[in-house]
DNA sequence: CAGGTGTGGTAGC
DNA sequence: CATCGCTACCACACCTG
């Protein structure tokens, strides 16, 4: 850095630093850095030499591509020993085969990248004349070459390039090289750039990157045939392949890779979880607290997408010529970027194309490349990094905030940190930063806002706040948008349609913006007229803050259906997706919405927008499901009974967004079952209220297993659980009357029963499932009967035979909706008493099913297991027994189960009920325990059955 | 009052 | 032909017990 500074021209850093602190409003948009001056000054080409071979010194190779760093290690190698450990004849992992196929392929290929790493290491330790020349490639080695496939990945890797082994249908490989080639690779291949091994040895002799044009594989006399195969294969696949609207299998996949909104969404999220992951990593290393910085540096690419996407236009003049970003040349496409030049005649992002080339005929129209954005936006992360603030933000791909508590001599090294870092982005990734810088979040996002395009605005005079502000749009402050401003225009400007100023917001007081937005609102809007904000951009400081608490999935393109199966369908390929990323991430969800856009009544049937939503009203349902899980089956089949109690005619709906919130950190581990407990416990920190008990357990050096005492709120989920409706409760025989009363009055509460509760709005699904799960459960005649499915093979094979599945699906659908509004005479309240009176008394210790994060099934397998060692275990000379509570989310999971027709499943853990009940490694010291269990078992099947016979599954009970 | 649920608004290009 | 209008999070209104 030292180094540097000397080289950068005295005179400039002076003339500027000056002009910063004489007047706040002075803007540094110095043409020295413009693009074309940029190379030509000696100053810059010196500083541009020393910045590259700084990056030769520190930054190591490229690992991975982008943002794929993210994914821990260990979530690769569980991922892996799930992979491993999969059971070839179950049915749910047999679904999951492909997708961790992939994963498969995804941790060799990062073992791989891990070696060469190393390599790449060992062989720069001592030379450094390995320039990165490929440091943007992601390259393949097909076939037989010269130099052979180890040399050439020797050298690609040396010269920062990654090396690919298996080039999937995803893959992001850059460059595909090969000395020779088949026609039928050709067509494989055809989306890639087929490239001679030449183009390696001969960019490395010349040290820069070649033209791969001049290397293509293809000779004139296969360009014919690579022709004709291409147009047939578009000729035949076509209608196939080209989704046209949300019936297509493939419509998600192919709707995300082009949506900007998706990227930018993911984007933003995944610099989230890295930078959070990194803060938590620092904060437990050093646990010292920092005070808030003192500088807010915001910094942001200028027209990020529309500069990204110029860049492989060289014939294009940037700053002149009028651009935009779009996907085709005309109609409704949204303008997602565009530059300065196009802004000047009214062009503007989310306009759309057809409005735009009104506005500029010449407009150029060019594509996205997001994988291009993807790399630029890593390099400017990575040079933000460099520069080692205090703290970084991420608020988008190309955008991020920067806090610096101190630095010597302020004024002019704070300018200098900015010119360097705005140089080195530039030189880096040819595009150009703008920066603003203050003493908090607001006025430098707003000092950002002066400093476009390509400059530099600070402002650093509390006491002349008001003046910076008078005139700022209040569009402009954070958290204002077009309905806040309309309300604020309608209200202070009586329907004119001048632009609302925070000057024009001076009368208004305080409890006037509070009445007017809310509390927070109102307050942060008051707050904001006097250039006041709090707001903290240290994550380090509150980690757990920002750690993930939803993922959701919308869909609001493309959606036209006709039929239900369509909907149910797309339901179930939308719950498959939200489910790999659930696995992606590491996640476990319990609580399950699903939000519908459905056409306002009036709006045409076909919004101008092709395939758009057009004017829509949005319907939300939510539902709790049971546990924490990504199970595909179970999710599907909530999202398709949320559907239809939501109700939204198939030709109406425009919309669909999935969200599953309540989520727990589920890094698939091997760890032990207490040691998965122990983790629960740290990350469920947020909700500190729930775990409060169990973390004073800890701290008083107890057991991690809290003793159970019904507080308040449990009492009223108890009797939410058990008692569903007063008219039922009544309409019960009298002895199960009195069981319940008895056991309510132990438990001091009867006198809820003297209020005369409203009838239940039937609004929460679960409720009904609750209910509906104790269905059966102490009915003599049931027990008497109960089956011994699992002792008998041949009459499971019947049993599931002779289900019409082909009905299932329906039919469990149908079933919970119509639950969700109907009751079920007498048998929605039922209580049974032995569980919950003899339970509390003997046994007091909670298992913890409940804060247990479940993967796939087989960990509930494992968990069932572990469960009854538990339950055998000795306290007080007897056994730790079975927690109702545990055994509530237990049938809880087992319900669901059923609902999803997961027949093969019910059976398999009733069977480890039984096996475990047989091991030897059970001190028989309590029959009681015993026979609970086998109880308990016998319940599984007991629910089983009578869901089927429901089903009218033809159950052969010889 | 604490909590749950549904809705609405905002940000990035 | 077109076109790829996402997604996480906060805040609030309203309801229940």
């Amino acid at each position: 850095m030292n180094k540097n500074s000397n080289s950068q021209p005295k005179s400039n850093e002076q003339e500027i630093g000056d002009s910063t602190f004489e007047a706040f409003n002075g803007t540094f948009s110095s043409t020295q850095f413009s693009n074309d001056n940029l190379v030509e000054d000696p100053s810059f080409d010196d500083l541009a030499k020393d910045e590259f071979m700084e990056c030769d010194d520190i930054s190591p190779p490229r690992k991975t591509p982008f943002l794929n760093d993210t994914k821990s290690q260990g979530t690769l190698d569980a991922s892996l020993t799930e992979l491993v450990d999969q059971q070839p004849d179950h049915k749910e992992t047999k679904e999951l085969k492909f997708g961790d196929y992939e994963t498969y392929f995804y941790h060799k290929k990062l073992k791989q990248q891990e070696k060469d790493d190393q390599y790449v290491q060992w062989r720069t330790k001592n030379s450094n004349q390995f320039p990165p020349i490929f440091s943007n490639c992601v390259i393949y080695v097909n076939g037989r070459t010269d130099p052979d496939i180890t040399q050439l990945h020797r050298m690609i890797i040396l010269h920062g390039g990654v090396f690919l082994n298996y080039l999937g249908a995803k893959s992001n490989a850059t460059h595909v090289i090969a000395s020779n080639i088949t026609p039928r690779k050709i067509i494989e291949f055809k989306n890639f750039k087929v490239i001679k091994p030449e183009w390696i040895t001969d960019s490395i002799k010349e040290k820069k990157i070649l033209d791969w044009t001049k290397y293509t594989l293809f000779s004139p006399q296969y360009d014919q045939k690579v022709l004709e195969s291409d147009r047939e294969l578009k000729e035949k696949s076509l209608p196939l392949n080209r989704p046209i609207d949300a019936t297509h299998p493939e419509f998600l996949k192919f709707f995300f890779e082009n949506s900007r909104l998706h990227h930018l969404s993911t984007w933003k999220a995944d610099l989230r979880e890295k930078f959070q992951q990194e803060a938590l990593r620092a904060s437990k290393v050093s646990q010292t607290l920092r005070t808030k910085p003192k500088i807010i540096m915001h910094i942001d690419f200028d027209c990020f997408f529309a500069a990204v996407s110029a860049l492989s236009h060289p014939d294009i003049d940037f700053a002149n010529e009028p651009i935009a970003v779009s996907h085709g040349g005309k109609g409704s496409s949204d303008v997602s970027s565009c530059n300065y030049a196009a802004r000047k005649f009214g062009v503007s992002n989310g306009m759309w194309v057809n409005r735009a080339l009104e506005l500029c005929p010449e407009l150029k129209i060019l594509d996205y490349d997001f994988k291009l954005y993807e790399e630029k936006s890593k390099i400017f992360y990575e040079e933000l990094t460099r520069i080692e603030p205090d703290c970084i933000f991420p608020v988008s791909v190309d955008e991020a905030l920067i806090g610096l508590s101190s630095i010597d001599d302020e004024e002019s090294t704070l300018l200098n940190i900015c010119e360097k870092l705005r140089n080195k982005i530039y030189v880096l990734t040819g595009c150009t930063v703008s920066i603003g810088a203050s003493y908090n979040v607001l006025l430098a996002k707003l000092c950002l806002r002066k400093a476009k395009p390509n400059g530099i605005f600070f402002f650093f005079q509390p006491n002349n706040v008001g003046n910076f502000l008078k005139n700022i749009p209040v569009k402009q402050l954070p958290g204002i948008g077009r309905k806040i401003e309309d309300r604020l225009s309608n209200h202070l400007n009586k329907g004119s349609k001048e632009t609302v100023t925070i000057s024009n917001l001076s009368s208004v007081s305080r409890d006037t913006m509070v009445k007017f937005f809310g509390i927070k609102t109102g307050t942060k809007l008051f707050g904001y007229c006097q250039g006041l904000d709090d707001t903290d951009i240290d994550i380090s400081k509150n980690p757990s803050k920002f750690i993930r608490k939803s993922i959701s999935i919308d869909v609001n393109w493309g959606i036209r259906f006709e039929k239900q199966t369509q909907v149910d369908e797309f339901l179930s390929r939308v719950a498959d997706h939200i489910c790999q990323r659930l696995l992606r991430l590491g996640f476990v969800g319990a609580r399950l919405m699903l939000k519908l856009a459905r056409r306002t009544k009036g709006a045409p049937i076909d919004p101008p927008k092709y395939l758009g939503m057009g004017l829509c009203d949005f319907l939300s349902k939510s539902t709790n499901l049971g546990a924490p899980t990504r199970e595909v089956g179970l999710i599907a089949t909530e999202l398709k009974s949320l559907y239809r109690i939501i109700g939204v005619a198939i030709a109406d709906l425009r919309g669909v967004s999935v969200t599953i919130s309540e989520l727990q950190k589920c890094d698939s581990d091997a760890t032990s079952a207490v040691d998965q407990k122990q983790l629960q416990f740290e990350a469920k920190k947020p909700k500190e209220k729930k775990v409060q008990g169990i973390e004073q357990n800890v701290l008083k050096g107890g057991s991690v297993f809290p003793h159970y005492s019904p507080a308040k709120e449990t009492l009223q989920k108890l009797l939410q659980k058990h008692l569903v409706d007063l008219d039922a409760f009544k309409a019960l025989p009298n002895e199960f009357q009195q069981e319940i009363k008895l056991e309510l009055e132990r438990r001091s509460v009867e006198q809820l029963f003297e209020k005369s509760p409203k009838k239940n709005r039937n609004r929460n699904c679960l409720l009904q499932n609750r209910s509906l799960k104790k269905i059966g459960k102490v009915r003599p005649e049931t027990q008497n009967k109960r089956i011994d499915l699992i002792s008998n093979q041949r009459t499971l094979n019947k049993l599931t035979l002779n289900i019409p599945i082909e009905n299932l699906g329906d039919s469990v659908i149908h079933q919970k909706t119509e639950l969700s509004g109907l009751t079920m005479e007498g048998q929605k309240t039922l209580v049974n008493s032995y569980w919950a009176s003899e339970k509390t008394k003997t046994f007091n210790k909670h298992y913890n099913l409940g804060i247990q994060t479940f993967y796939e099934f087989e960990d509930w397998k494992n968990l069932l297991k572990d469960w009854v060692r538990f339950s055998f275990e000795n306290e007080n000379e007897k056994p730790i027994g079975i927690h109702e509570n545990d055994l509530d989310v237990f049938y809880g999971f087992i319900h669901k189960l059923i609902l999803n027709e997961k027949i093969y499943e019910v059976l398999s853990l009733a069977d480890i009920i039984t096996c475990s009940l047989n091991s030897s490694e059970l001190v028989d010291n309590d029959t009681n325990n015993e026979s609970d269990w086998r109880k308990i078992r016998g319940e599984l099947l007991n629910m089983l059955k009578t869901n089927l016979v429901q089903k009218g599954a033809c159950i052969d009970t010889t």
